[in-house]
DNA sequence: CAATAAACGAGACGGTACGTCGAGTCTTATC
DNA sequence: GATAAGACTCGACGTACCGTCTCGTTTATTG
């Protein structure tokens, strides 16, 4: 994801990186994948996009995957919204409408990020870093609704959050169904009216750190 | 998925097919993407593992994601039980365990079924149909149960399956993270006990039938 | 140079090589090289003007430098005629225009060719084979000539043929001046006239072999 | 080959042209010729190797074959001397093993500006430049001789030098046998005791130009 | 039992993308 | 203005995989 090769010792000599390079190749890869074709988008043709030579995409990106990646966290980042309004269930619904749809509006580009994830460790990995970040914010507002007491004390947040991600993904890349505002408010409703039951009756068994496994990742 | 060619008209002439060229092809390209670089799997190495010519597999199955997508009809054929002891929580989790644990054991044949399915118009419709299929016998389970009042009324069945599959695909391409008997049993969990709360205030506003869209696929 | 796979204990088995792709790759080659820009030919020029892919090249010819020297070859042995007449003076002017006439025809692929082979080694290996088996037709006019007395005996065969063979070449790739018939008839003149004076005088002090290397290449 | 950016008319300004610089790109080129993978040498290289910038050497050369031009040059001034003891024998002699030593300790040298200059025509151009030089100098040695008596009045001048320098070359380029002492000798016994017989007969009917073509080049 | 028809193994072939490399040009900052 | 560092374009390279196409052999069915 265009390493910066100077190790802080020397200052820096020589040519500068064009930042105009990085940004027709990112913003042409989003373009070929948004448009008839979208997911045999090869190397060549956005460099022919981008009036770029195939060369200076090889200096800066490992990978077709690479550059995938960095397509799509530009466009996560100037789309979607981290609210904030202290009720957790304005901040979800608010939270996961805007990331429902910028990804739905990405699509292409999310699919093909994911298909290139299938094939190029390095890219998963890259992938992997990205959705970590994503999920950390989730995680952080669920984390400040249950404190506030608007989510059940024993929820699993983890596997909360693990069925909220893995329902956008699934519709994603293999139902195709669509990511519209009215599923994050039903997401949203699941999540806080029904994630556990405060009714009585068998109290919930399950304890406060029960996945199977302790990884981060989303 | 293995056309048969004979018009019906004319009985038959001329040699038949060979069955063990069928198991010989779908064994081994199971095999080889369970093996090192799994992902990375060719028809010329299946047909050469296999001890099979191209053009045979070609004859029979129109693409690689084919091949790939029959390995996988014929893998959850044999592993999956489907369970009736008329109790929805033990049926269920049964039912999620023995289907994670078929996924989990050939999880790279799943892995490129999906990515083939992401590039490839035809894999992707033949996915979905297979996918389909496992989602019935979920949903029978499921109306059963609800019949049976062990599952709220009120519930969104559709819903409640995209959260169901939604996790599992998600742990298989994007997270990577295990698959264990555990999670599906607190899936069951979280599905019966607090899918929808049985508490009084406002019912669940939500119709039988409120996906956004109709459609079946799973 | 095309070198055949088939190891004779098991007949042949599979579709066989389609000979129209050799010509039209040869010819081609040969085309392109004659024609402005002659020495920049590419494989991928040769692959579009003969109507064949770039991988069936690679398939038959290890490089570049294969496909030109078979080029040669295929031209060489259609053209120059090799003459006996009886008397030496005449059969080795026809000779040597006929070879002239030859090389300055095919003069780029020529010149291309020893471009090839100063920077690839299998290809310069190839074109010495093919310089020996030139040089030893010229060799046997030669030492028939000799046997008859019409050569003087202390003459240096090699040396000669290193001779007439570097004044070719040095006009080939050096000079670029042109080969022609007279100046066949004057090289002819100068090996039988002149080569060794019959003349008394200081006799000839040159051993019968009397190169510094053995070396049988031309 | 260096050209000389300085207008004339305004004295100079700014920085003095690096005469380090020259050298060291010149003897840098030269020794990583010698090395292994001689002929593969890149401009890169020898910009790394010299410790100089690329464009440094495209500021003062046109080109690589400019640069192998200018190196083949230098080391052939430094290296073969031009001996004049009066007599024809023993100046041809040690002039061909004077110029023989050079070339050959410099094989890969020559040989690569030999491939540049087939492929690029201004490298040709010079190549042939700095070769009519060096002709110019065997040519003086042999009509000092000619007019002393010391070589036969009707010998072709131009003919005799195309077969040295062809043998030269061709050894060098094609056949890569090595050029020596010996070879140099056994020329010069050639050219002097057997150019043309001085035998009675019909008198040499060639006239003194009798070359094909005017040109001056060796 | 021959003629016919299809299945099959071997492998050649066209097409298309890949990732790499070298030549030569241009830019930035320093000397 | 000369220089080092290095970004950049252009275009060829050789490799890989896909899916199609012979070619000759084997196996079954039909007349």
């Amino acid at each position: 994801m265009a390493t910066d090769p100077a190790p802080a010792s020397r200052p820096h000599t020589g040519r500068r990186r064009n930042p105009a390079v990085r940004e027709a190749v990112l913003r042409r890869a989003a373009d070929l994948l948004a448009g008839p074709d979208g997911m045999a988008v090869t190397i060549d043709a956005i460099a022919r996009a981008a009036g770029v030579s195939k060369h200076t995409i090889y200096r800066w990106w490992p990978s077709k995957g690479a550059v995938l990646l960095e397509a799509v966290v530009e466009h996560a980042q100037q789309e979607v919204p981290v609210p904030d309004t202290g009720v957790l269930a304005a901040d979800l619904s608010t939270f996961l409408s805007g990331t429902f749809l910028a990804v739905e509006r990405a699509g292409d580009l999310f699919r093909a990020l994911a298909a290139e994830a299938l094939r190029d460790t390095a890219a998963a990995e890259g992938m992997r870093a990205f959705i970590a970040a994503r999920r950390e914010r989730l995680r952080a507002l669920l984390i400040q609704g249950r404190d506030r007491g608007e989510l059940p004390a024993g929820i699993d947040l983890e596997l909360t959050m693990d069925q909220i991600y893995g329902l956008m993904w699934y519709r994603l890349l293999i139902a195709r169904t669509p990511l519209t505002a009215g599923l994050a408010a039903q997401l949203t409703q699941a999540v806080i009216g029904g994630a556990r039951p405060h009714a009585p009756g068998p109290p919930a068994p399950i304890p406060a750190t029960s996945r199977d496994d302790p990884g981060d990742v989303l």
